[in-house]
DNA sequence: AATATACGAACGAACGTTCGTTCTTTCAGG
DNA sequence: CCTGAAAGAACGAACGTTCGTTCGTATATT
């Protein structure tokens, strides 16, 4: 939706939200106070509650808006259909560059897990892993040359791999040695195909 | 050091940090008061500023405290000497014991991340590194049937390996359909040595 | 004219910290 | 072993601020 589709309210709600997401990340739910969503809003104290009935609905819509699950699902889609190396590194790689265009989600996540006791996050896992499952399924069973590893485990072990791979990016930057070799995730994705073992 | 060596004084102290211990990972840090902690504590809200000068102090106690690397590297220097699959296995099992030990470290963890913007953390790996660095080069070099991957990102992987399979476990639970897999930690050691795709 | 939106003062509650005071522990000097 | 003074520890009221939310009113939009 356009910025011209919208109302002054709609405008002035998603304002709200880009805002308080940002404080959010920063500072955390707590540490994140409605006065300083206002004064970063650009609103006054009290026109937000025309727009969110508490503050708690706002960190809700925050999580809504700002959730990256659309967006990988495709990408893991549309890497299908060439060579098992070439869809796990285009897949990986979609990923990440996926996420950081969301560069503080991971923040979001920690404040879910944190103050609000993950709540959200295995409901919408549950919702995504059969569709993701059913792309990996379709693809495997044409490709045909994996080890016989069950798949749910194999999946797991991907979304961790490049899980793991961005939160270390994302935390410790170049202040972590093993962050500054080369052609990193090419040779993460290489491990996860072939494994650290010479079969020589 | 036991209780009965410990003056009266350090015995409140230690009992202040275990308490906020448990009242931080459960509603992070903003979300937990003074008053909760002295009452939880059982002691009088001005008698804490006995023994911490401030709230944050209270924080670096805790994370000072309860972070699992102390019990970490042992596991790993003790896990050596065997076959490299003996090794990386007993290495993931240990440390995931470890932290099975410390239960909510993530959380600690997350906390440092949102609402101290991850201060310590980098400083805490790039004191761990070059030790961890340094047993794994040792084996690596003794075994020497590693494939030419640098030593930096194998341990990254692994790292990441054994990170994200606890986070998985441990945020989504038995909610996440690839953690109800028999042996999923055996496997994911296998995909790590000898990766997914069949060589035959 | 009717409705939606914005305003900012005001509310009571809760926040982290300080303070003066009292109670308890510690450990010399006898 | 006592004794008594110094130090340590605990208390809870109070401080000034900030919190999330409400409200009556004014302005803008439709």
């Amino acid at each position: 939706m356009t910025d011209e589709n919208m109302t002054k309210g709609e405008r002035t709600r998603s304002g709200i939200i880009q805002t308080a997401h940002r404080l959010f990340i920063e500072q955390g739910y707590h540490g994140t106070s409605m006065r300083q969503v206002a004064a970063n809003a650009g609103i006054s104290l009290g026109g937000i509650y025309n727009h969110f009935v508490s503050k708690e609905e706002i960190f809700m819509a925050v999580l809504e808006a700002y959730h990256p699950y659309h967006e990988m699902l495709p990408i893991i889609k549309n890497a299908q259909g060439e060579s098992i190396e070439a869809f796990v590194h285009n897949a990986a790689s979609g990923m990440i560059a996926a996420l950081d265009k969301r560069p503080d989600f991971l923040n979001l996540m920690f404040i879910e897990i944190v103050e609000f006791g993950s709540r959200h996050i295995p409901k919408i896992f549950t919702k995504y892993f059969p569709q993701v499952m059913g792309i990996v399924q379709r693809f495997a069973e044409k490709q045909g040359n994996l080890r016989p590893i069950p798949l749910p485990i194999i999946i797991r072990v991907f979304i961790g791999l490049f899980f793991s791979y961005y939160m270390t990016e994302y935390i410790l930057g170049e202040q972590f040695p093993a962050n500054l070799q080369q052609g990193a995730l090419q040779h993460s994705v290489d491990i996860f195909l072939n494994g650290v073992v010479s079969k020589e």
